[in-house]
RNA sequence: GGCGGCUUAGCCAAGCGGUAAGGCGGAGGUCUGCAAAACCUCUAUCUCCGGUUCGAUUCCGGAAGCCGCCUCCA
């Protein structure tokens, strides 16, 4: 069956099908590499991550894009501010970014174009748009005019004549044509230090959104399946982007556009004024695990809005517990009889799971066939009734459905000599009927993360999450 | 002022015309030296008021509350 995913342009769940068979070329907004990225970015990259997943599972061959934005204003001020060179400075911030991503398990993309690495790419579609009378230059600094642009709206469904003419029209805008028109390139001042490029249409550096429609065009071409990002680049970023690739191209920018909502953190925006403002690496201090993040951020359908608290990462944090020990507990399960059902479960997930994120990326039902599943699959264990042969295809099926959620905790846990140790101490205490002894051990290791199961088959045990 | 979204159990969250998925938490039980894991049982008339309908959480109208966007914030 053909997804269906709702499309920002039509505002309509439509039925996906890329230009090409079998083969989603999909950009992706990146991250703009002057700080650590908070979770609310990584809330948007872990819904493209799942979308991009999806679409693989479903047997697509994914090309993705996700820029990554080494020069704004914002990059120049840090790095001034600092005194490092904005190369320098913005590398940083681009490795602490692929170290979370990472930790997060966001599958990597194909590429990750940087916009400083783009330049002559950016020039080119300025020139071009300035040839074709999209663009006119004041003092050095080449505007979009959105009014040689009849269409521009059409994302963000905004009427623009009809906008309210705002307090955010900075006094520095003054000299373009129209408030809404928006700059491809901003000629060099003395704000911008030895931050420039020589180019045919003169010194200084490229605006903030001609980068994605250069980049795209490169890697993607110039009609692409889909472009994802936060509701926020919705407008302008993404409208901005149409208007200049269509303008450049004289061609349909993307088919399908994706927008996922706003994390808000106990129930208001995210912001430091507030001190709700959280990257991965505040949460990871905290002692939770990365993974438990993913979950958070993931479990909820990406067109809502989802409040974050840390109530709801232990939640989190618990479920993923019970999903792990599924896994890890059926794969240590010898076999028994039948009862026949096996099957039919595990027949019965697969297809709702699929039926569900066909729905929009719809994970909320999708959990729920996985954790049906999970309690029948256990049901049967617990009854002896689940054979050999079912609990392998059982562990296919969740390998599968994991290869979309990410949730298995893979790194087999490298055994600490000193934890075996305690384990086997603890196994003769018990032996001896030294209860306290044992209890003793037990709570230690506890203390140390490690949690032990006694099962029939002797001493498990496991990474507190 | 314009535009959009949301309101379902203690918390999170599906469903969107036929009488409420799932997760977390909680209560009781089985198992266990005790735990843990696991299983079983229990834990909601869907913000309010009207209307349409044989029937509404689901459609329409209204009210209240909350969130977001409206030029560089994912």
């Amino acid at each position: 069956m053909l997804p269906k995913f709702f499309n920002t342009l039509t505002r309509t769940k439509e039925e996906f099908k890329p230009l090409e068979d079998n083969h989603v070329r999909m950009y992706t907004c990146g991250p703009t590499v002057y700080d650590f990225a908070h979770i609310g970015n990584f809330r948007t990259f872990l819904f493209e991550d799942l979308l991009r997943r999806y679409l693989k599972f479903k047997g697509y061959k994914v090309t993705q894009v996700m820029n990554l934005t080494d020069i704004d204003d914002k990059t120049i001020k840090s790095a001034m501010a600092k005194k490092i060179p904005l190369g320098e400075f913005t590398a940083f911030y681009k490795r602490a970014f692929f170290e979370d991503i990472d930790k997060l398990g966001i599958e990597r993309a194909e590429y990750y174009p940087e916009a400083t690495a783009h330049i002559p790419e950016m020039v080119a579609m300025i020139k071009q748009l300035h040839e074709k009378a999209y663009a006119y230059v004041i003092d050095g600094n080449y505007y979009y005019s959105i009014a040689k642009f009849p269409e521009y709206g059409k994302l963000a469904h905004l009427d623009i004549a009809g906008l309210k003419a705002g307090v955010r029209i900075a006094a520095d805008e003054y000299e373009k044509e129209s408030v809404s028109d928006f700059a491809l390139w901003k000629a060099w001042d003395e704000n911008d230090g030895d931050i420039y490029w020589e180019t045919e249409i003169g010194k200084g550096r490229p605006g903030w959104h001609i980068e994605c429609s250069a980049m795209s065009m490169k890697y993607l071409g110039e009609t692409f399946d889909i472009h994802t990002g936060g509701v926020d680049n919705m407008f302008p970023h993404h409208e901005n982007e149409i208007a200049q690739s269509e303008g450049a191209n004289g061609k349909k920018f993307v088919n399908f556009w994706l927008h996922s909502e706003h994390l808000l953190v106990d129930g208001i925006k995210m912001s430091k004024r507030y001190n709700n403002y959280y990257t991965l690496r505040d949460i990871l201090d905290k002692g939770y695990a990365a993974v438990a993040v993913r979950y958070i951020l993931m479990a909820t359908n990406y067109r809502q809005q989802l409040n974050f608290t840390f109530d709801g990462l232990v939640s989190a944090r618990n479920g993923l517990e019970r999903y792990n020990d599924f896994y890890a507990n059926l794969k240590d399960y010898s076999g028994g009889q039948t009862s026949g059902e096996g099957k039919s479960i595990i027949e019965r997930m697969l297809k709702g799971f699929e039926d569900a994120l066909d729905d929009d990326l719809n994970i909320s039902p999708a959990l729920g066939e996985v954790f049906d599943f999970i309690r029948d699959i256990n049901r049967l264990k617990a009854e002896g009734l689940l054979s050999r042969e079912e609990r392998d295809s059982a562990l296919n099926a969740m390998e599968r459905v994991d290869s979309v959620l990410g949730f298995l905790i893979k790194k087999k846990a490298e055994i600490d000599a000193d934890i075996e140790n305690l384990i086997k101490e603890r196994t003769e205490a018990k032996k001896r009927r030294d209860f306290a002894a044992a209890d003793g051990i037990r709570r230690k290791l506890l203390d140390m993360g490690i949690i032990l199961e006694d099962t029939a088959s002797g001493t498990k045990w496991k990474r507190k999450l």
